[in-house]
DNA sequence: TCTGGGGTCCTAGGACCC
DNA sequence: TCTGGGGTCCTAGGACCC
């Protein structure tokens, strides 16, 4: 085993406004100006520039509730690009990956890395050097935090980017400073700001008393769990140093898969939801063919406008299992549709539909499984004939065999046995699978 | 008039089983 | 009046994140 140092250090590196910067590098022209990007249907900023941040746009505000003196200031508002963000997106991690092989790529503009190596020195001229790489090869500024674990790296990030502490250069490290110079900084920062504390949980911690970092950091573990839950007694746990979080370099993947959209205009008619439904259903499957899992159920809702308080509400919802675990496209979307039948009431203003794809398991677990269902000598038959095929061409072409099905696997063994020189194309074997 | 689209984890409560 | 004790699985709902 590798020596584990005795300190951890973990980075969190952004993206600072991060869809804003993505259309400045290609229209230079915004720098300096007001900007947000919109969400869907253009309703909501999703990203503001800091410009626009002093002008009082807020997060999430929607567009026509931007009062008309802000409009008229010059903000500039964009729609969404979301494979122009991704493409950069991908550019951005590639590079912060190569400064370590530990990367945990958290969302569309944040990854944790591992800086535990070396000295502390070390660590920040890495992330300096990793700041001006980033800006230099793709044009988008970036800050970074450094701590001990995953919420005091989220925590530093956050006081190098408001600057609480002077001459940062876009890159904090809370060892950078002594314990009661940590405790003043912490003491200034609002409870709301760490990682894990929303909205809800700010208002009750308040009125508790607890009502900076540093108080939820010198909260008592016990209370927290008793009158919270285990997830905020980590995170106290984190904040004192003690990690709970673990830095995930392997991307898992997804438990769910969701495709879902408002309408621009709400719709009334069954044949309209279904419309979006089958095509929320396909994407969904191509999510999942992605990541090769299946799925074991669709759950399809729909619901009105939440904000028109005087009109009918009616937020359906339904769970259609799924006889096989399946990546199919037309099964997925049958089930959908069925769904859709069994809640649709007509009447109503329906304003966002969606199919959310769950139970998924990988594809290979399910295909190991189906041997359970085979009886013993074919199984047998088809074991000898795999294990033939593995000593002979590795793992991966077990796997291989294994997705193209009994017969399939048997007969070409049986050729190769007949005929020597005979070499089977194990991937171009049709998948049978029942 | 106009209000995003994804995800995760945890908890509580009911059904069911032995 | 009072009615076991555990376990699992499922669902709904809440809170959080970006």
């Amino acid at each position: 085993m590798s020596s584990i140092p005795s300190k951890r250090r973990i980075a969190l590196i952004d993206g600072n406004n991060f869809y804003c910067s993505c259309e400045r590098v290609f229209q230079p022209k915004l720098n300096g100006r007001p900007l947000i990007v919109l969400s869907n249907n253009d309703g909501c900023a999703v990203s503001r520039s800091n410009e626009a941040k002093a002008l009082g746009v807020k997060m999430g505000q929607p567009l026509f509730k931007i009062p008309a003196e802000i409009k008229h200031q010059g903000l500039i508002a964009l729609s969404s690009n979301y494979a122009l963000y991704s493409d950069l997106s991908n550019r951005m991690m590639r590079i912060m990956g190569e400064v370590t092989p530990r990367q945990e790529i958290y969302s569309i503009d944040e990854s944790f890395i591992d800086l535990s190596h070396g000295s502390l020195a070390r660590s920040l001229a890495t992330a300096k050097e990793l700041r001006s790489r980033i800006v230099r090869a793709i044009g988008i500024p970036t800050c970074v935090g450094i701590g001990a674990t995953k919420t005091l790296a989220k925590l530093a990030n956050h006081v190098a980017k408001k600057s609480i502490v002077p001459d940062l250069d876009g890159v904090f490290a809370w060892e950078s400073l002594n314990e009661a110079d940590v405790s003043a900084v912490m003491a200034t920062i609002t409870v709301g700001e760490v990682w894990g504390v929303g909205r809800r949980l700010t208002e009750q911690l308040q009125s508790m008393g607890i009502c900076s970092a540093l108080d939820l950091k010198r909260a008592d573990r016990a209370t927290m769990t008793k009158r919270f839950s285990v997830v905020l007694a980590r995170t106290v746990d984190e904040l004192n140093g003690e990690a709970c979080l673990v830095l995930d370099d392997v991307t898992p993947s997804k438990q769910q898969i969701m495709t879902s959209r408002s309408f621009g205009q709400t719709v009334t008619e069954q044949d309209q939801l279904a419309a979006a439904i089958t095509k929320f259903a396909s994407r969904g499957a191509e999510k999942l063919r992605q990541q090769r899992s299946v799925a074991n159920a669709v759950q399809v809702f729909a619901m009105t406008n939440r904000f028109a308080v005087d009109e009918p509400q009616y937020t359906p919802s339904i769970l259609v299992p799924l006889s096989i675990a399946t990546d199919d496209s037309m099964r997925i979307t049958r089930a959908a549709l069925y769904g859709l039948k069994c809640f649709y009431r007509p009447g109503f203003q329906y304003k966002k539909a969606g199919v959310m794809l769950t139970g998924l398991e990988s594809r290979r677990d399910r295909q190991l499984d189906l041997f359970s269902t085979y009886d013993e000598s074919r199984s047998n038959r088809l074991m000898a004939a795999m294990d033939a095929v593995n000593s002979r061409y590795g793992r991966d072409t077990l796997r291989l065999a294994i997705t193209s099905g009994t017969g399939a696997a048997a007969s070409a063994m049986r050729r190769e046995r007949k005929s020597p020189g005979y070499t089977t194309q194990w991937g171009e074997i049709p998948v049978a699978v029942c």
